[in-house]
DNA sequence: TTTAATTCGGATAAATTTGTCCGAATTAAA
DNA sequence: TTTAATTCGGACAAATTTATCCGAATTAAA
């Protein structure tokens, strides 16, 4: 459904905001430790995070990744999906055709169309306070 | 979402329906033109859907691919996206991890479930035969 | 029996995604 | 001012997916 990076993106910002709440920052390592990921491909994932101003970047000694704390109920999961993997979960064929809308659809387009609506209100209402605050109590995990 | 694999057998195997349901034969020449995809892969893929024995090939001069007219209705989406793409989709974590369920889940899991049941549902539901009579009736396309 | 139309299967290549390495830049703290 | 912790960015490598090529096998029809 996502693409690698965009998991790891998922997972990592969620974390950050977990952190941030705790007014911490995390760095690279502590993110990989903490999402089981590798730490070198996270990184680059951060920095497109970081270009789309999801998150925010701090170099030097006891850097690393935060997000505003006033921001974190406001960011969507939409958000994250889309600076990772852009739109083509909404839009697009799901059979692939260039052309394909209700005059000229393929043969799967209305069934196609309710569930990636469906997916994407789910995306567009689903913010990162609600994910942050059920890791911090425990109720979900990042790593497994 | 799919595979382009997956694409192109989901496209092929409406056509093949199509035109089974007419008594005719389609040739992968025959295919590949009414889908507009690459020859030599889409024959791949109809080997994996033949091997899957959701399509039936016949080889030497007048041959090709078909369904048994009478199979047409009883054909599922979710056969052929199952006989390709496997069952990423329905089940796996969202996010990637390994281990996630209703007792360890990932801070999505809840959603996702939603939704890929959804799509689970939609897939099993949808047959071969509405599929391939949308487009014999010219309500839908397989290329453009 | 020969020919030609077709699928089958293995090898290979191209493209994309995933992943690694390492030096440069930044910056807080000693 | 030096050191060390950190992100940044470019080059590269590995893995996977997508795609091509070509000869072998099959088989209907001439």
């Amino acid at each position: 459904m996502f693409s690698k990076a965009c998991e790891y993106g998922i997972r990592a910002v969620i974390y950050i905001a977990q952190k941030s709440l705790n007014e911490e920052r995390a760095s690279l390592k502590d993110i990989t430790a903490e999402i089981d990921s590798p730490e070198a491909f996270t990184a680059k994932v951060l920095q497109q995070l970081a270009r789309a101003k999801i998150i925010n970047s701090v170099k030097g000694p006891n850097g690393g990744f935060e997000i505003k704390k006033e921001d974190i109920d406001s960011i969507k999961l939409s958000e994250i999906v889309n600076a990772l993997d852009g739109d083509s979960i909404y839009k697009g064929c799901g059979l692939g055709l260039k052309v394909c809308n209700a005059n000229e659809p393929c043969p799967v387009h209305d069934k196609f169309t309710t569930i990636r609506s469906e997916l994407r209100k789910m995306l567009e209402n689903t913010n990162l306070f609600e994910l942050a605050t059920s890791l911090e109590t425990g109720l979900t995990y990042l790593k497994r």
